[in-house]
RNA sequence: GCGGAGAUGGCGGAAUUGGCAGACGCGCUAGCUUGAGGUGCUAGUGGGGAGACCCGUGCAGGUUCAAGUCCUGUUCUCCGCACCA
């Protein structure tokens, strides 16, 4: 949506309906969510659990029932809050309802039923960021049970009418928005919490509402108490005097699965006039879509609505004429367990065989783009959750391990089809093949991080893989020799170790950090040394060479590795080999470079063999000329070595 | 407002465990090859300085022999949620 129309059609202008909904019940399972977040400690990103942890949204309080001041009344009228701060409730100037509650219609005049109207109008229209706060005097009042205190009923359009009771107590000393609020409209201030380390704060000459943590004052009985005390106390007393409770408060809403769509799974219920809603029996399952529709342009219900054939049916309990349901289900439904079905998808007795997903689950590794953190992941969690407690499966969490990719980004934007800003792979695999495409990609950033879309090295990888090519058809005939017993050259020693140093960067990275930006880059430098040393490669080394570089790129360049491997008389496919196997003794260097440092700044350089002792290095470093021009006679406080990695000397002046 | 991630050359990024910052690639400069252009190849390429050297990882401090990396504060960018009582 933009600026209240479809962001697709732009003269379509966007509006809110009530429309009759399906839910699924994701509340009942909120704690049950939250609680299992644990589990997931150690295998997911800290950041998607916190976001899950945010968006269930537990809140512990209280509920408090004002009592509506209505002289006519035999039945008392109560206005339920909810507050986590009931410690505060002594300062509650004015009780403020949400615009969308229940009582406005009865309490309030047409004038301000139409003020109540445009607010709720207004928030739909914006932002909540861009929204001030603004609201009205009712002309009533309500009493605070624990003090007897009348206070005034205002409504306000900040009070949620989803959250909580959609009802508040206003306590503007300790709440920065209801500081707002009542500073606009002169509503009293009143200190009730002072601070652990100071006094209670003056009003007026309050400038923010004070929202810590304190000691209760002017609390009546409560006065004194640390405010988790007095919260615990109070909430007691009004569970014993019946004027209110403890209570714990979601974030997280039900689940509206209804889509108002022909693509979708229908939901499989039948609306009888004489038996209400009757699911369709199992017998009859599943409710298959219509095929033979005409998709017209119908307001506020699926197409499906359409198609009497569809929609007449007989109602399941009674035999009598009933109307099926004609919405259709959320996509996120079938997400949420599909990775199950996939186990056993052409079972048709059951949604998977038990013995299947029993050897199958839960998910060593799941990979998706950070999009997914709350709605899909939140609804898969649910959903095995859900499917334990029918006995469907014994575990409470689907997934072991979560990677979260990042999104690739275009002129600022995420990249998605809905955007329209997707480049179409096939051009660059036109221009320059899939390899090629695929190594860029892949090249350009690790893959956890989010990609700006730029293809300005796509030639270099087109380049390097042309150079690949190259080397191994110059020097095919010798690798292809079979050349046994030769001595290996220098070069080849020098060959080798590169080789095996990148072998066990590439496995690493396939095995830990999945970076595969820097296996690339190994590659290369591997293909750099290659070159510089092919002159002096003797066949055998230029073959082994060769062929574990197909191997190396078989991950990355599919059809060019498969080529070379072809070429180099491999047999079968290159995927089917082994992997190259790591040789710790021909990966490690004969010599090192230890740099030297005078006071930590680098002054010289070291060859020494690696694994030479720390004092024969302390010794060397000291013999440095270098070293002692910097040192310049000066007292040498000590010498820091760490053995292949450098020598530190440490002078006084 | 709350929560999370990040900031390194002209650009994408590397530095995985506190130990030589800038791997690898792009771009750029010069040269070779070419009738010319492209391709290919060679050399150079963080900033300053004639040079010895000095400075340098958003900013300000701190810890340490040693900080891109750890700690404190701060700015900005991106992402998620958002008047959640």
């Amino acid at each position: 949506m933009v600026n209240g129309r479809c962001w697709r059609h732009e003269d379509q202008v966007v509006e809110q309906r009530e429309l009759e909904q399906w839910f699924l019940r994701i509340t009942d399972y909120a704690d049950d969510l939250l609680a299992d977040i644990r589990k997931l400690d150690g295998g997911w990103p800290e950041r998607v659990l916190t976001m899950q942890r945010n968006w269930i949204g537990r809140s512990e309080g209280t509920e408090v029932d004002f009592t509506l001041e209505d002289p006519a009344a035999v039945e008392p009228t109560r206005i339920r809050v909810f507050t986590t701060r009931v410690d505060t409730i002594h300062g509650a100037t004015c009780v403020i309802l949400s615009p969308g509650h229940g009582l406005v219609q009865r309490l309030c005049d047409e004038a301000q039923r139409a003020e109540a109207k445009r607010m709720m109008d207004e928030a739909k229209r914006k932002d909540p960021g861009d929204v001030e706060k603004e609201g009205f005097f009712t002309g009533h009042y309500a009493t605070n049970p624990y003090n007897g205190e009348r206070t005034p009923i205002w409504v306000g359009n900040f009070v949620l009418m989803g959250y909580g009771t959609g009802a508040i107590m206003a306590v503007p000393a300790h709440d920065q928005r209801d500081f707002e609020f009542c500073r606009k409209y002169g509503i009293a201030v009143r200190p009730v919490v002072k601070p652990v380390d100071g006094e209670l704060a003056l009003e007026p000459g309050m400038d923010a509402a004070f929202e810590d943590y304190g000691i209760a004052a002017v609390a009546g009985e409560f006065s004194g108490l640390r405010s988790e005390e007095a919260k615990r106390q109070m909430t007691a007393k009004a569970e014993q005097e019946g004027f209110g409770k403890g209570a714990v408060t979601y974030r997280i809403k039900d689940w509206g699965i209804s889509r108002q769509r022909y693509w979708g799974t229908p939901i499989p219920m039948v609306h009888c006039q004489h038996c209400g809603v009757v699911p369709v029996p199992d017998a009859e399952l599943p409710v298959q879509l219509p095929q033979d529709i005409h998709l017209a342009d119908v307001k506020g219900s699926s197409p499906l609505a359409q198609v009497s054939d569809f929609v007449n049916t007989t109602c399941p309990t009674c035999g009598g004429p009933a109307r099926r349901e004609t919405d259709t289900m959320d996509t996120f439904i079938d997400s949420s367990w599909y990775f199950y079905r996939y186990c056993d998808a052409r079972n048709d007795e059951a949604p998977f065989g038990k013995d299947i997903v029993n050897y199958w689950f839960p998910i060593d590794q799941y990979i998706g783009g950070i999009e997914h953190a709350i709605l899909h992941l939140i609804y898969s969690r649910f959903w095995t959750k859900m499917m334990r407690d029918l006995g469907l499966i014994a575990w409470d969490e689907p997934v072991t391990n979560l990677f979260t990719q990042g999104m690739v980004i275009k002129d600022g934007a995420k990249m998605s089809k809905s955007k329209g800003n997707v480049v179409d792979p096939d051009l660059i695999v036109g221009q320059y093949g899939a390899d090629t495409c695929r190594m860029f990609s892949l090249f350009a950033a690790p893959p956890e991080k989010e990609l700006d879309w730029q293809e300005s090295g796509v030639e270099g990888q087109y380049r390097f893989l042309g150079r690949v090519y190259r080397f191994v058809m110059r020097n095919l005939d010798s690798a292809n020799t079979v050349a046994e017993g030769l001595t290996p050259t220098a070069a080849d020693r020098k060959a080798l170790r590169k080789l095996h140093q990148t072998i066990r960067k590439v496995t690493d990275d396939f095995e830990t950090r999945w970076h595969f930006n820097t296996s690339i880059a190994a590659i290369m430098e591997l293909m750099n040394e290659l070159q510089s040393l092919e002159a002096d490669l003797s066949p055998v080394a230029l073959g082994e060479c060769c062929r574990a570089v197909a191997q190396l790129l078989a991950p990355f360049a599919p059809y060019l590795a498969q080529e070379l491997w072809t070429l180099l008389g491999g047999r079968d496919l290159v995927f089917k080999q082994a992997w190259p196997a790591f040789q710790e003794e021909l990966a490690r260097e004969d010599e090192i470079e230890v740099p030297l440092q005078v006071n930590g700044k680098l002054r010289s350089r070291l060859t020494v063999a690696p694994g030479t002792h720390r004092e024969q290095l302390e010794a060397l470093a000291l013999q440095d000329a270098k070293v002692a021009e910097w040192v310049g006679g000066k007292p040498i406080v000590k010498v820091v070595v760490v053995p292949d990695k450098l020598v530190n000397i440490v002078v006084r002046g």
